[in-house]
DNA sequence: TCTGATTAGTTTCAAGTGCAACTAATTAGA
DNA sequence: TCTAATTAGTTGCACTTGAAACTAATCAGA
């Protein structure tokens, strides 16, 4: 068997969570909720279900990686007052203190992984990564309407 | 932000799990084990170091999927009679049986993620993503020497 | 208006994963 | 040859993750 995209992708997550881990050692969270402070941290406001979908992940990993950060004192929950099954997420004073460190670790990271490569070569490999997970996404999809 | 390559990878990583499982949902081992049954199929005698070489993965979690693959009686172990220290591992009559199930399976993976993407789009992404894996292992690697 | 369906978020459970510390086997160097 | 270092594999711990079942709030249709 030669390489595939598939196994790919699975060993550029696995070892790219790897260097985050590593580069935010200090930082008092797990290695999950850098994604997720980082988007609020873009987004504020933004609402737990809009995060999980950014992402392209479970809503219930979202809501444990956002109650850790809240535990952790890095953000706050606020109810929508016009639909209050809605929490929205803003940056504590703490977690805009942390902020700028972990915006720079995440350009370290693409600057990491985007060596080598011209600027064409990237964006024509984004554009297919998107046509990828678009079919991954469409398959599942197919077979479950939910989550 | 924009969809960058490792929101990308991580998030194409993560449904194709998801595919994967449901695809394989009577199979009764793990989703993570798949992955190892494949390519020990694909490479009998292989030994768990290069089974996670192979994969980009970690030798302690090799072990645990090697050991669950043994347990369910999909493949057996068995000692390098010329170094002690090397399983090498082999299939099973059960595991022979359920072999070109998971190929199959494999096959239609690729064919889903490589949906409306033409042959030399495929290529070129796979050699960016080559690159990509090489400059995260090579960052790693300054970092921590080990495993 | 009221009842059933939908939706955002939570919780429990089972599983995969990495790290660190460990054992057993082998190798290298004094 | 013998001791120290290296190497393959294991185990315990902490953490992330998804699925499924749940609650609370809202919406849609009779």
């Amino acid at each position: 068997m030669a390489d595939n995209i598939n196994k790919l992708t699975a060993a550029i997550h696995r070892n790219l969570q790897i260097t985050l881990n590593n580069k935010l050692k200090d930082f008092s969270i797990g290695s999950g909720q850098h994604d997720f402070f980082y988007v609020i941290s873009l987004h504020e406001g933004i609402t737990q279900k809009e995060l999980s979908e950014w992402l392209y992940i479970g809503k219930s990993t979202t809501a444990k990686a956002v109650k850790n950060l809240v535990a952790h004192g890095y953000i706050r929950k606020e109810k929508d007052e016009r639909d209050k099954r809605y929490d929205r997420l803003y940056l504590t004073d703490e977690g805009r203190q942390n902020s700028a460190r972990i915006h720079e670790t995440f350009k370290g990271i693409v600057e990491i992984t985007t060596k080598h490569l011209s600027q064409s070569e990237i964006e024509q490999t984004i554009d297919v990564l998107r046509t990828i997970l678009n079919n991954v996404l469409a398959e599942n999809k197919e077979i479950n309407a939910d989550q």
